[in-house]
DNA sequence: CGATTAACCTGGAAGC
DNA sequence: TGCTTCCAGGTTAATC
């Protein structure tokens, strides 16, 4: 489901009730998700406190009063939902998501003491999020994090650390970007949608786009992210922010998911192949 | 080393 | 209506 955009969705969504809280109780109801839960999970997240929620790349960051972060990632079809009103009696979970998801799929249940008592539930049907918890000081450093490439959003992400990432990659400019090691957070839709706004061929080599195009990239890339946080993110099938709202970047898709349709700038028919096992959306008259 | 593919899972939509 | 096939926002282990 998510790529930064609605990961960025949900993390602000979940910041009013995470941030400051303490966790009581961690119901796992199975021991794995896509990988097992850390040894001790439920254990070490009991009492700990929430003192910041960050995002990096497609990953939220649970920083702990313990000294250890809580690493989220919601894979194809994760999802979180919060209860308020928790324990206080029957009916009286006034702010259940509407688009809470088969709770034979919830898998996760956060019990949060903050401002009164709030559930957490993670939902994943398809099982691809998981779960971690890892000392804060070797985030970095940590299988996750580790090659990472920089946050698009950031204010170190450069045209010019783009073009570098990209010298002496032969494969095609759109697989490249889809490796978190090239730059973080981007995903099949915003690949598509980066490379028709920079006028660039999914299907050219990767070490091509340099100077003038990798500058055009770095820009557009940078502003169809900051565009689709604006709108919440894009709702697809089942993607809905932490209360149940949808995002609307989806109505500004210039190519994805648009095969056939014309190209809303020269009128020629959007173009669909598969790379890297998933489908690419472009104009081969606009992108080159 | 880098590039490509299959695999992990379930559910919804499309095709017959 | 019911069965089959294909497809989906991601990552990673295995293979070339």
């Amino acid at each position: 489901m998510p790529e930064l955009p609605e990961v960025e969705t949900v993390r602000r969504g979940l910041e009013p009730f995470m941030a400051w809280a303490r966790f009581g109780k961690v119901e796992l109801r199975r021991k794995d998700l896509r990988f097992p839960f850390p040894e001790g999970f439920a254990d070490r997240l009991n009492g700990a406190r929430i003192e910041s929620l960050a995002r990096r790349g497609k990953y939220l960051l649970a920083g702990l009063s313990t000294g250890e972060c809580l690493i989220m990632h919601l894979g194809m079809s994760g999802r979180f939902t919060v209860k308020e009103d928790a324990g206080a009696g029957a009916g009286a979970a006034n702010s259940v998501s509407e688009h809470a998801g088969d709770p034979k799929h919830d898998h996760v249940v956060f019990s949060l003491e903050g401002k009164g008592i709030v559930e957490i539930i993670y939902n994943d049907p398809r099982r691809f999020g998981f779960m971690d918890l890892v000392s804060t000081d070797d985030l970095e450093s940590c299988r996750h994090f580790k090659g990472m490439g920089p946050e698009p959003l950031g204010n170190d992400f450069t045209a010019a650390m783009l073009s570098a990432n990209l010298k002496r990659r032969s494969a095609p400019i759109k697989a490249a970007l889809l490796d978190q090691r090239t730059v973080a957070g981007l995903g099949n839709i915003y690949v598509c949608e980066a490379l028709y706004r920079a006028r660039i061929s999914p299907k050219r080599k990767a070490a091509s786009v340099a100077g003038v195009r990798a500058e055009r990239l770095h820009h557009e890339i940078i502003s169809v992210l900051r565009d689709a946080v604006d709108a919440g993110g894009s709702s697809l099938r089942d993607f809905a922010s932490v209360d149940g709202g949808l995002g609307y970047f989806q109505h500004e898709f210039e190519v994805y998911g648009r095969g056939g349709e014309p190209c809303r700038n020269c009128g020629a028919p959007i173009k669909q192949l598969v790379q890297s096992g998933r489908s690419t959306f472009y104009c081969s008259r606009c992108q080159r």
